[in-house]
DNA sequence: GAAATGCAACTTTTT
DNA sequence: GTTGCATTTC
């Protein structure tokens, strides 16, 4: 925020006139429609101030609604720096806060533990189990995301089923009973609940509509269906409902985001005020102009004008390298550069469409001594010692909580394997009991080893022990306690390389240390209460922006933020349009969209990277220029070409121009001929093979291009694996 | 029930 | 090239 602004009255003059009208308008539902960088945050921020100073608007009646925990703190910040203390969330956390108030009514009990992707798939996986399911031939992951795709548009388990969705559904049936069981919620349900809780009670709803009269919510084109329903009921007729987004940003269609919920915002509030910001206040006009061209590309989309008064010295950048590694020193170079030329490195970002392209960055940043910090990858609470660490604290204050016994159980290793955890489950679904008494109750239940049972009355007398030392002593030292008993160190030590188990020990500390952080800054808190927050948490939301580092993020967690200068390096076919399954790529508009947020975060310099050659798992990966780059405006992009790569390098003269353009359209083609000459083949049927000649299929593996089939050919007793995608195999017919 | 071995999938993005 | 998973072996 500017300098020079102080006061409330500051504030609102230091917006344009169309940002004005819309922090001021009160006459109903709003809907502020948007491009990159036109102030859209900052004015729904000067909204927030103008209404409890102008307005004479309680603060408590307000409530922020952003797209992550960290955007949350932010706008609470800034309005505490004019006096005002709203309510700032994310869905998840409103829900959660709603939940946590009056989920009682829905037979909920405090406290609700939270499920996270991981205990999502361990779930699946034993409902998989239970239902006799193969795993192979059903892929748990994508049972997973179907059910957390059906609770992001509200469709209950018992729902009516149709043709191959009947085994998911029936998945899904079971997995909702268990999560139910263990008194656990999924992030899907968060939201689902929440809103059944509403609708069921009327008076309740009726509650939360008077304790939050003023609703703003940031960043809603990444909304989905269940989170517009949990809106409409907080809003009502949305007398005072404001919300802001840009459909050309919409980056979550994969997790369910559903874009109609802002461009048919009007059938949800048919008062609705539109409002258009025109003027971009981040980018310069090279950068504006290169982007405003690629997003047009899109076809699916409703044209907007963005304008901006900063005139730009930079061409856009495009470099043209021959390795990954040579784009990660040119990366370097280019930072070490406009570090000496007094950038500081906080305002320098590094973004890739995968996380697995930060690892060479990584590894030549270390070698440069330069300092980054990574947003994303494998989150700290995910990373295995730490997961152990949690469900032991699950149970202890959760004792229905399925997914963390099952673990606790299994670490250390006592003695008690599938087999005992099978009977028991099984014991306490017979006898109607939760899963803690069975467990109790082992002693009685048929088929469990005495070693087995000697080892979960151990484990169960341990967690209840512990269940007081959490209360009585500072958690950092139950914890403590907690570990020395389990002697988890040499458990450690025992089960992984030196190294690694080093590392673990070492988050293993860093993990206290928050957690005896969290306790101080919270001295009130329940142990549950830090579960929770951190099941909430996100990646971006642990990122320091204060530090003198580099950012290094995926470009869908940059989302939002902006800095001086970007690098967007990976921009290959196939990368940046990310194409894994050449059969489905239809979501290119989405990933030219998320090319579109991750450059209109720069302020003054673009760079734009693509690499001849990438070393990905074990293979080599050719690739051709990103079509995206084509899309640009040429006028304002520079071509530097490190690789010798001439089709490249000339595309922007006219002639190479067309070349290029015909180079990058044959690539895509030739991807989609590819796809449809793959013959899909079923077991049992007789396959000609080109050099191996005719033969029976057996099974197959992989997908799209990957695909594989396992083929018995004649006159050889073992099975061969093919790949379908060789052009020589073809169906014989009988 | 747990260790040893072999093999497949893995790297899409995240509240 | 690795990791996690499944099968085999003890
Ligand atoms: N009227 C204004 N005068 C000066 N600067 C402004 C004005 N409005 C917004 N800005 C600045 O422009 C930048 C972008 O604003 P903001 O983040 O609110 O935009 P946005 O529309 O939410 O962006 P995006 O959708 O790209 O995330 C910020 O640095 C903000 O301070």
């Amino acid at each position: 925020m500017n300098n020079a602004v102080h006061t409330p009255c500051q504030l609102l003059e230091s917006l344009n006139d169309e940002q004005k009208a819309a922090a001021l308008y009160s006459g109903g539902p709003q809907l502020i429609i948007a491009g990159a960088g036109s102030g859209k945050t900052r004015v729904l921020m000067v909204k927030a101030v103008l209404l409890c100073t102008r307005f004479s608007v309680d603060p408590q009646h307000i409530l922020c609604i952003t797209f992550t925990n960290k955007a949350a703190d932010e706008m609470k910040k800034r309005l505490a720096s004019f006096n005002v203390t709203v309510t700032a969330k994310t869905f998840h956390a409103a829900a959660m806060s709603i939940l946590n108030a009056h989920g009682g009514y829905l037979g909920l009990k405090r406290p609700i533990g939270v499920y996270d992707e991981q205990d999502q798939l361990e779930l699946v996986k034993s409902c998989m189990d239970e239902l006799h399911y193969d795993k192979k031939s059903i892929n748990p992951g994508s049972a997973a995301e179907w059910i957390s795709r059906q609770k992001d548009e509200l469709i209950e388990p018992d729902a009516e089923a149709v043709g191959t969705e009947r085994i998911y559904h029936s998945i899904y049936r079971l997995y909702q009973d268990k999560l139910t069981a263990s008194n656990a919620l999924d992030f899907g349900d968060l939201i689902m609940k929440a809103v059944a809780l509403l609708k069921q009670y009327p008076d309740l709803c009726r509650h939360y509509r008077e304790k939050y009269t003023h609703l703003l919510v940031d960043e809603y084109q990444d909304t989905n269906t269940a989170q517009a329903v949990l809106l409409k009921l907080l809003a009502g007729e949305g007398k005072n409902l404001c919300v802001v987004g840009d459909p050309d940003q919409s980056i979550y269609g994969w997790r369910g985001a559903n874009l109609n919920n802002i461009l048919y915002f009007e059938q949800s509030f048919p008062d609705v005020k539109i409002f258009k910001l025109e003027r971009n206040y981040r980018s310069t006009d090279i950068i504006l102009n290169a982007t405003n061209a690629l997003i047009k590309t899109n076809r699916n989309r409703r044209d907007k004008t963005l304008w901006t008064d900063l005139k730009g010295i930079h061409n856009v950048i495009s470099y043209r390298v021959g390795s990954d590694r040579v784009e990660a020193r040119q990366v370097c170079d280019l930072i070490e550069q406009h570090m000496e030329n007094g950038t500081p490195l906080s305002e320098m970002a590094v973004f890739y469409r995968v996380h697995s392209l930060s690892r060479m960055m990584e590894e030549v940043m270390l070698e440069r001594a330069i300092p980054y910090t990574i947003v994303g990858g494998l989150p700290f609470y995910q990373r295995k010692e730490i997961k152990d660490i949690l469900c032991y604290l699950r149970v202890i204050v959760n004792p229905d909580d399925l997914i963390a016994w099952k673990r606790v159980l299994g670490v250390p290793k006592r003695g008690i394997g599938e087999k005992s955890i099978i009977k028991i489950n099984e014991f306490a679904a017979e006898n109607v009991i939760p899963f803690s008494d069975a467990l109790i109750q082992c002693g009685s239940v048929p088929g469990v080893t005495a070693k087995a049972r000697q080892g979960i009355a151990s484990v169960v007398e341990l967690v209840n022990s512990f269940k007081d030392e959490f209360q009585s002593q500072s958690w950092s030292t139950a914890l403590e306690a907690l570990l020395d008993q389990l002697c988890y160190q040499d458990y450690v030590l025992q089960n992984d390389l030196p190294e690694k188990a080093e590392t673990r020990l070492d988050n293993i500390e860093v993990f206290k240390d928050a957690l005896s952080e969290y306790q101080k800054e919270h001295p009130d808190a329940a142990l549950a209460d830090y579960l929770e927050n951190i099941a909430l948490r996100s990646s971006i939301d642990d990122w320091d922006t204060a530090s003198e580092r580099v950012s290094l993020m995926s470009l869908h967690s940059a989302k939002g933020l902006e800095f001086n200068i970007v690098y967007l390096i990976g921009m290959e076919e196939r990368m940046l349009p990310l194409i894994r399954d050449i059969e489905n790529a239809e979501d290119i508009e989405e990933e030219r969209r998320l090319c579109y947020v991750g450059m209109t975060r720069a302020r003054e310099q673009l760079y734009l990277f693509s690499s001849n050659w990438r070393s990905g798992y074990g293979r080599d990966i050719f690739s051709k220029p990103s079509r995206f780059l084509m899309e640009l405006d040429p006028q304002t992009l520079e071509i530097r070409d490190l690789a010798g790569d001439r089709e490249y390098s000339q595309w922007n003269k006219s002639k190479g121009k067309q070349r290029f353009k015909r180079f990058v359209e044959d690539a895509v083609a030739c991807d989609e001929q590819f796809a449809d000459m793959i013959d899909e083949f079923a077991p049992g049927d007789r396959v000609y093979h080109y050099d191996l000649g005719s033969g029976v299929i057996m099974g197959g593996s992989g997908a799209g291009e990957k695909k594989k089939y396992i083929v018995l050919f004649d006159g050889e007793s073992k099975p061969r694996v093919v790949f379908a995608s060789y052009a020589g195999l073809s169906k014989m017919d009988d």
